[in-house]
DNA sequence: CCACTATGTGAACGGTGTGCACATTGCCAA
DNA sequence: TTGGCAATGTGCACACCGTTCACATAGTGG
């Protein structure tokens, strides 16, 4: 009885109208970006992979930096759902400051995380591949619809006011601290991404548990509860000596 | 008597040979990279802008990426310069703690400064346009030879030992900060100038006194002496709540 | 059933990075 | 001084790219 007009199911037969080119197309830069990264990233191609002509491109996106746009937009959402994840895996007594704390070593480790597993992603996400919609502006839309639960900077503002409501840190302290949080962790991720720090694996690990440390003692944290939040890994981080360049 | 066969001078007669086409490339392609942007940047118009055919680039790179390395050290080469000259302008009394300090505040203020000033430029260094060279690879030579004084990161390294020297900081608490102070004010510069933060350049000089404040607290200095390396800019941080996107 | 609108096609334009055979030139050896 | 060689620059060609436009096709509401 179903003619199968839904489109999405089957991308067997040639059928003149896709159904769900859109999202297709977005799904192919997804992966044509993480392969063949950012720059060398090609609207042609990821028509060509979908069996498509690049022309068709056009009736879904104004631009090749509109489906960038696309694919920055996926890649937020992801980061929130990872951070989440890294969230969901604290395990330390709701409402306790080790508990906050311990969610915003988590979610700074999340964020590098997802930096180094998705480099290409990541850089199409705070690279200049794309005009970032200015607040208040149609692309709000969009913005809200891609995210069912927070996107990552409200989550970042949850995690500092929850340390505040446990006590962790003082409400003086706080003030201004999305952009240091932000800045440190953003910039750990960048510098590991572009090549320019070469850490390994656990290098990177405590580089990040590190910046988490220096920017809890920043705001104030006691090093007693900070000592508790980056219990799971305690180790001596001597030796963090990077190679230079730069 | 001088036959101005010493190329550079006069690029005004159409010489078959240029003289000095590797600098003057280089120089076209920094200029072409501030006004276009790194993604917009073609090697074939900053031929056209020497009014030399595009091939004989490839006799002095050997390719795109390569012109743009070069770009890249030129533009370390300044920031090191700048970091300097920011250094310069500190008055506190040699040896002091308040100096060493003080100092750390000036490159980190440096740093965000010229990235906001020089956007492409400073993509171009740390983004992945071109490839980094391995830590002793032939083209270390080349970057030892860009630098008559100190990189960068040699200037960092410096600042670190001069806050342990002065007794600011513990050598214990030193280690890693390297990364943890890079990745701050990288964090920040980068998140300036992608437009993810957008900030106005009082509140962006306010955000970068309260990460450095931040990372010297989480290097375990003094608020006095912190206190007194920001006085020259002392202002409530309160209003530092940046705007969404991310 | 018909028109309308959404969607996809094909060809075309100008621009790009890059290789290749060839032209021109500066310079060193004889 | 001269001849030849290595360095440097040219012209052309190729494949690919983003983007536009007239046209083809197909789903949908009157």
């Amino acid at each position: 009885m179903d003619r199968m007009k839904s489109a999405a199911a089957a991308p067997s037969k040639a059928r003149y109208h896709h159904g769900d080119l859109r999202n297709a197309l977005v799904e192919a830069a997804v992966e044509l970006v993480a392969t063949r990264g950012p720059e060398a990233f090609s609207l042609r191609e990821a028509a060509r992979a979908l069996g498509v002509s690049p022309a068709a491109a056009y009736r879904h996106f104004e631009d090749k930096r509109a489906l960038l746009a696309a694919v920055a937009l996926d890649g937020l959402a992801r980061l929130a759902a990872w951070m989440e994840k890294g969230i969901g895996k604290v395990a330390s007594p709701p409402g306790s400051a080790a508990r906050a704390a311990a969610v915003f070593v988590a979610v700074g480790d999340a964020y590098v995380e997802f930096a180094v597993r998705h480099p290409a992603h990541f850089r199409v996400m705070f690279g200049s591949w794309c005009d970032h919609p200015e607040p208040g502006e149609a692309g709000e839309l969009a913005h809200a619809a891609a995210f069912p639960g927070r996107d990552p900077f409200q989550i970042l503002i949850d995690v500092l006011d929850d340390l505040v409501r446990a006590g962790a840190i003082t409400t003086a302290a706080r003030s201004g601290g999305e952009v240091v949080a932000w800045a440190a962790v953003h910039g750990l991720a960048g510098l590991a991404i572009e090549g320019v720090l070469r850490l390994g694996p656990s290098e990177r690990r405590q580089a990040t548990q590190h910046v988490s440390r220096s920017v809890l003692l920043g705001l104030g944290c006691s090093p007693a509860v900070i000592a508790s939040a980056l219990a799971p890994l305690k180790a001596d981080p001597g030796d963090l000596v990077p190679k230079r360049k730069g």
